[in-house]
DNA sequence: AAAACTATAGACAGAACGGTCTTGTTTTTT
DNA sequence: AAAAAACAAGACCGTTCTGTCTATAGTTTT
């Protein structure tokens, strides 16, 4: 259990995880350590004492921040999802052209995800992978989460005047599951490459 | 914590979970017991105790047939896999027609696994989701798993004399890892035809 | 300067964990 | 009928778990 893994993420000087900005205050510095402890050894096998040492704080500080293990998880998934959506989309809103260029840029960004070190899959799917029946608060964030994906995926095919919206955003939600499902488990990012692929095919009959 | 779940399941008579065959030694009862409360709650929340109430078993007995909660594990994952397997191949191998007919089929049958009121998501998935760094076991298990479906895979890509037969191969099983897990996720068994209709349209363009 | 807040250090409790062991019963094999 | 294997029931061990509590110290606010 060495884990002197390097986890600042620069990703071209724009490194998505909130790991990457060195914590001050206690508060942070705990959900740091959780954050990563939780997506390389899991939720359940992570214990608070384990956090409390990677994060060099007490253990009544961590209690004094948050009522129970429970609500750190939902914090950790929370804050992971916020600054992921500010990168992903933030690196969206540079692309420019049409919305179909938009949707395909996607997969170029799910690639630049996929290459980092300390990528280990989307922490959503992870989360409710591992708890699935029972913790509702992780499936809402889950939920949340993909609401914001799928919204967006759903202004730019109307952009795009595609035939059925929503199918057009369902299948691209599909594509990039799959993606970084099989990204993951094979630890290949070209898997991007090869969602991005059947985007295209996808979105050229879309046309007619 | 009710359980009180109806976990036979038919699937036209030919369930694919080996929980639907009614166990009879204890040996069984363990692996049924164990698989069902490992999808539904995670494997490592799963405690000892709880599998063996669960099972109604003696505790000497399951550590006279695993030699560890880790060994379980992963007789319970092989044993699961093999039985989808079993029970995915045998309804492929009913499909007439050319290989494209079977490739498109596969996303028939994923729409009855989804539909199945136990379906949590493809146990692997889960699994890697779960532990990920460290337990290798259990990787070497879903690769094992996947390298089944891409040996499929491209053994159809071949017959239908696709241009790039490993990336064909590829490409379908991102849209069946994606399918998996938007349905999962969304409880959501219509996702099988969203992804049908993108391997229909992949398909479609590899014919030229 | 006083009060309020935030933090550290670590003992502690009670439960749950994985795993071992003993004792005795049932079932199967020979 | 005898021997061997499989099983039940559950006490038990050492560890680890989440969470509480006390005591102390630094920092910020008023």
């Amino acid at each position: 259990m060495e884990d002197n893994v390097q986890e600042f993420c620069p990703l071209d000087g724009s490194g998505w995880s909130f790991a990457a900005i060195p914590p001050k205050n206690a508060r942070d510095k705990i959900m740091s350590a959780a954050s990563h402890l939780f997506c390389n050894h899991g939720f359940a096998a992570t214990g608070i004492d384990t956090i409390l040492t990677r994060a060099g704080t007490a253990k009544a500080t961590l209690y004094h921040h948050f009522k129970s293990k429970e609500e750190l998880i939902a914090a950790v998934l929370e804050a992971e999802g916020e600054t992921w959506r500010g990168w992903f989309f933030g690196r969206l809103s540079e692309v420019k052209g049409p919305a179909r260029n938009r949707i395909l840029a996607v997969f170029d960004i799910l690639e630049d995800w996929f290459a980092d070190p300390g990528f280990y899959g989307c922490p959503f799917i992870n989360a409710v992978a591992e708890f699935d029946t029972g913790n509702d608060a992780v499936r809402k964030a889950a939920d949340l989460h993909k609401q914001h994906l799928l919204t967006w995926l759903k202004a730019q095919a109307m952009e795009m005047k595609a035939p059925d919206v929503t199918e057009t955003a369902r299948s691209i939600a599909v594509l990039f599951d799959g993606a970084i499902v099989a990204a993951q488990h094979a630890r290949d990012p070209s898997f991007a490459r090869t969602a991005k692929a059947m985007a295209e095919c996808y979105l050229d009959q879309q046309r007619g």
